[in-house]
DNA sequence: CTGAAAGCGCTAACAC
DNA sequence: GTGTTAGCGCTTTCAG
């Protein structure tokens, strides 16, 4: 029925072993190429992954670890991770373990059957325990051992930036709105870098951090914000998030960015939202997504040491903050 | 290194083909399975997915091709799809082929080489062709021949549908605004379904089509919207259509659903866009991803003929139709 | 440069 | 019930 290797040498007049020099572009003779490359498109062979993983032990293919696809940005990093893999060969497994533990190990678990070449994982967990130190990874946000590589956003400078955005932007109170996540993650970074810019300035900031998972969020946001009138400057931990405050603030008769500023995090394109602008601290998704593959490629390849990369980003002026008069 | 099924069987002092019936589930002692999972557990075993799916030419993976992930109409189904899959033990490849056919095709022959089980696509190309008749593959919104199962909202119905909506709310002058895409797809229904729907009532409908890939969407309908005052009720093809339109609305001074009403279509769940709150069609992703699945495993499995399913749509009320009285 | 042959780790048919 | 064994289709020595 379908062909194999031994049909094509058959046909060929060769031996096997040099059926499988000319698909992996070892040296043969020219004519002995030709007489095979032509067997193979007779024969219409495609050769089998399985067998060739069973003995080289590489499948070339990544998993790529989530917490679910069903987020922009989630799903715009997963298209450019998919879109590079895929330039060098390799497939791409997906995961969504839904920020859950267990479903993050199983998967683990599932994956390393598979002979997956690496992993990339946005993951909330602790899981650097269950992998291998023989098996690439790349932790995006998230610092594990060194065994481990990771790539990151530069979220502290991030916040950073967003604190000066406001503060020249005359803003004089400035707060934080965010969640505590269980498992320690980058938006902490977020959060300090903020801090750290209001204070560079000698403006106050105010910290609102909700426990995650956040139970009625609006419930939660409505009276803090109806008590601290004095808040001018917002930067929210998230995109979403910023949508979420201006919704209540609205309702109590306050809007951007005429009764305050507010600034978002991520930047994911809001194809669905293009009427809407929210001024937002950009991540490279991109970039985030090409280094994550670069670095696995390096680690497969050349047996790379993990690496580290920080990529910067950048604040994206919306119509939630108002335009800087220039001097 | 890594244990193997033959170290298992050392250890536990049987047969390799003994440890092969546990793992399989297949019926053996219980004091035997014991022995054999102690074993198992001692030496951290791992069965080895390629040298079994090189045995029983299967792989457990389900390749899901898609126009794009970054898209939340197909995040979304990829989502579900995932979380189906993953309940039955089965991996899954994504592939983003850009709606281009030649990618299609080339991720075609890319995850047949890797023996997937089975092929989930939403696709714009003639690709059934391609894929061997003995390749389970499913289809969604786009039927091809006998050979492939497809999956679809009823996408003339929910034409009708939205006429009907449109006419009960006193709209005289419907229109639907779409695209004509070189490969034919499920729109048409949508469209066939309102002139259906319109001409029902004896009420006017005009077809506003641009030929995609859509080159200055604005510069289209502005003239076009500006000619045509009477319009009164429109159906876009989709929900970002939709919301172009009224972005063009607006400037040229009309509000829905004052000034008129529109309708969008599919209903995706949009998360950054919760102040906004489109009428549409909505199509059961979530349904249509578990049918998709479901039909996938009756063929592989049970070896079953293809199916045809159609899923219900419904309509969402939302802001930009106006509410309708109750007599 | 190329053919022959030994497995990779597993399943399934066959014996016991 | 369970052990033994023959491959699945390929890569990779090892000779020639």
């Amino acid at each position: 029925m379908k062909a194999t290797m031994k049909d094509v040498a058959a046909l060929a007049e060769v031996g096997v072993g040099t059926v499988s020099r000319v698909i992996n572009g070892v040296k043969v003779k020219d004519k002995t190429r030709e007489k095979v490359m032509q067997a193979i498109a007779e024969l219409n062979y495609e050769p089998d992954e399985y067998a060739r993983g069973l003995k080289t032990n590489r499948s070339n293919t990544i998993a790529l670890i989530l917490p679910t696809i069903w987020h922009p940005f989630f799903s715009e990093f997963a298209y450019y991770v998919e879109e590079n893999l895929s330039k060098k060969g390799y497939k791409l497994f997906l995961c969504n373990a839904d920020g859950n533990p267990e479903k993050e190990k199983e998967y683990i678990q599932m994956v390393k059957q598979s002979k997956v070449d690496g992993i990339i994982g946005i993951t909330y967990s602790d899981i650097d325990q269950y992998v291998s130190s023989n098996l690439p990874f790349v932790s995006i946000d998230r610092h594990f051992s060194e065994q481990v590589s990771y790539v990151t956003a530069d979220n502290y400078l991030g916040g950073q930036m967003a604190a000066k955005a406001l503060i020249d932007r005359e803003c004089r109170h400035l707060c934080y709105i965010g969640g505590i996540s269980p498992y320690p993650n980058e938006t902490n970074n977020r959060k300090a870098g903020f801090a750290k810019g209001g204070e560079e300035s000698g403006v106050e900031v105010q910290i609102f951090d909700m426990k995650e998972p956040i139970q009625d969020l609006e419930g939660q946001l409505e009276p803090f914000l109806r008590s601290h009138p004095e808040i001018d400057g917002i930067l929210a931990v998230n995109d979403f998030m910023a949508l979420d405050v201006m919704k209540v603030m609205k309702r109590i008769g306050r809007n951007a960015p005429y009764d305050y500023q507010i600034i978002g995090f991520d930047g994911v394109k809001l194809s669905s939202d293009r009427e809407y602008l929210l001024s937002t601290i950009v991540q490279p998704i991109e970039e985030m997504a090409k280094a994550s593959v670069k670095t696995m490629m390096a680690m497969i390849l050349n047996q790379e040491e993990p690496r580290r990369v920080v990529v910067p980003v950048s604040f994206f002026e919306g119509k939630t903050t108002k335009v800087l008069k220039k001097d």
